[in-house]
RNA sequence: GCCGUGGUAGUAUAGCCUGGCUUAGUAUGCGGGCCUGUCAAGCCCGUGACCCGGGUUCAAAUCCCGGCCACGGCGCCA
């Protein structure tokens, strides 16, 4: 067998080693008398050496889970130099220096379980998507043009031209579901160069994106963001739950069971009454409102997630559908958008934080020229995509979830670096 | 981007406010020694640090300025 030399305790003659590798541990007993060879190779091992080992198992009482491996032959594979993180206690050291070593820092069962559920998690959204009929696709990282805006894009260097990083597959699944693909998702990195130095943000992030069309109403949309996160924590809670009760003490130890979905107006109502905390007509919630509306629906009704709908047009994109344009559409509809004007989008905040946000995409070609020029946006750089909208474009609606955010929400944890086996944020570019 | 707090051995911390009383303390790691049943083994010995640059002062880990980095808050966001 072969492993990570985990723990060594030299006792005299006797040398304890307890062997990990991917499927779990053993204890190996190295006996002078036995293999003197092997017992002085043993007791100068290193903690984390890469070590292989023949010998018998054994049944005794003495050792740890009752059972232990007497070792015969003992080979160090790749010695180990002194650690420079406590691999066996991570939150005894910063996590800057941690992520510096993360292949030591992942060295932790603890570490370990983080991305075990992030794969997890990941896998549920591709099963509810795929069992609802969405088709996986993979659209470009490298773009022409910025899509959303231009403070928060990276520039990279393409050729001799000038392109950027994708902040959102947005678009581009919008061009799934009119190609006729009508159902899509994608699961995939996307980019935002906004220098925050917070807890719950990342440069690059992987977001999970669905987009389908022929909806009747934004509800539909919600529904399928409500069957991932209830299966997601099913799934995360029925395979783990047991480690991550033993790990994270601030961990979601049940299913999402309901998720309420109330307007921003009955929101600020909310907050208003429990916290007396006053908010403008239309304003969205600060990281206070977030975090209080969590507290607030968890302790009162148990309920971990609430979708929050209705925001005003203001702070929302020029692609979301104005809620006069469902509730009387005609030409009408989009031609006065004042800044409170409700859309038909929504946000989902999962335990105090925001998880997805989402929503009904205006798809009348007329309807969207007048939305990006009500935003400040010229025309011609969004022309491949305004123009899809000429030849047939249904109904639809979609959403974007950030994987890290979900994981960090489920477990608990402080910093969504730690949810993200190799973060970038401002300042860090390596490893 | 703005604001706040911080940076001391491999790791984590004390000392800083009130400059000299420090040979910079403690835990752990690491190196050596003893030990045939350890379970984060124990005991003995040893090892190792004031982020970088400038300034104030007889004297700077300690006070001031700048830089870099870290953590947090805000705005913003997934």
């Amino acid at each position: 067998m072969a492993g990570w030399a985990e723990h060594i305790r030299v006792i005299g003659r006797l040398v304890f080693i307890v062997l990990r590798d991917r499927t779990g541990r053993v204890q190996l007993v190295v006996r002078k008398n036995i293999s003197p060879e092997s017992w002085k190779l043993a007791r100068k091992l290193s903690v984390e050496s890469v070590i292989a080992a023949k010998g018998v198992l054994k049944e005794n009482p003495e050792a740890p889970g009752g059972r232990e491996v007497v070792v015969s032959e003992l080979e160090v594979l790749s010695p180990a130099e002194p650690l420079p993180i406590d691999v066996r206690e991570p939150e005894k050291t910063i996590l800057a220096k941690r992520l510096d070593y993360r292949y030591l820092d992942l060295r932790n069962d603890k570490i370990r379980l983080i991305f075990q559920i992030e794969a997890e998690v990941a896998e549920v959204f591709r099963q509810v998507l795929r069992s609802k009929g969405f088709t996986e696709i993979f659209t470009p990282k490298i773009l022409g043009a910025a899509s959303e805006g231009g403070a928060e894009v990276f520039t990279v260097i393409y050729f001799k031209r000038e392109a950027f990083l994708a902040q959102s597959p947005q678009l581009y699944k919008q061009l799934g579901v009119i190609s006729g693909l009508e159902r899509v998702f994608e699961i995939g990195p996307v980019f935002r160069a906004e220098p925050h130095h917070t807890p719950r943000h990342l440069t690059e992030y992987t977001s999970m994106d669905y987009e389908m069309g022929f909806i009747s109403d934004f509800n539909q949309v919600m529904d399928v963001a409500e069957a991932f996160l209830k299966k997601a924590t099913e799934t995360v809670v029925s395979k783990y739950g047991d480690l991550i009760e033993k790990f994270y003490p601030n961990a979601l130890l049940e299913p999402v069971k309901e998720i309420p979905r109330m307007t921003l107006e009955e929101v600020h109502e909310i907050l208003r009454r429990e916290y007396g905390k006053e908010y403008p007509p239309g304003e969205d919630l600060d990281t206070e409102g977030e975090r209080l509306l969590g507290e607030y629906l968890e302790k009162e009704h148990g309920y971990h997630a609430v979708f929050i709908t209705r925001y005003p047009w203001g702070p929302r994109p020029f692609y979301t559908m104005p809620c006069t344009c469902v509730e009387s559409p005609g030409e009408e509809c989009c031609t006065n958008l004042k800044p409170d004007t409700p859309t038909c989008s929504f946000d989902l905040i999962f335990r105090g934080l925001e998880m997805t946000t989402g929503g009904q995409r205006q798809h009348d070609y007329k309807c969207l020229l007048k939305q990006v020029e009500n935003k400040g946006i010229s025309p011609e750089s969004l022309s491949w995509y305004i123009d899809m909208f000429k030849y047939g474009a249904p109904p639809h609606g979609g959403a974007g979830t950030g994987l890290e955010r979900v994981v960090k929400q489920i477990l608990g944890l402080k910093n969504i670096r730690e949810a993200r086996l190799l973060p970038r944020d401002p300042e860090r570019l390596t490893p």
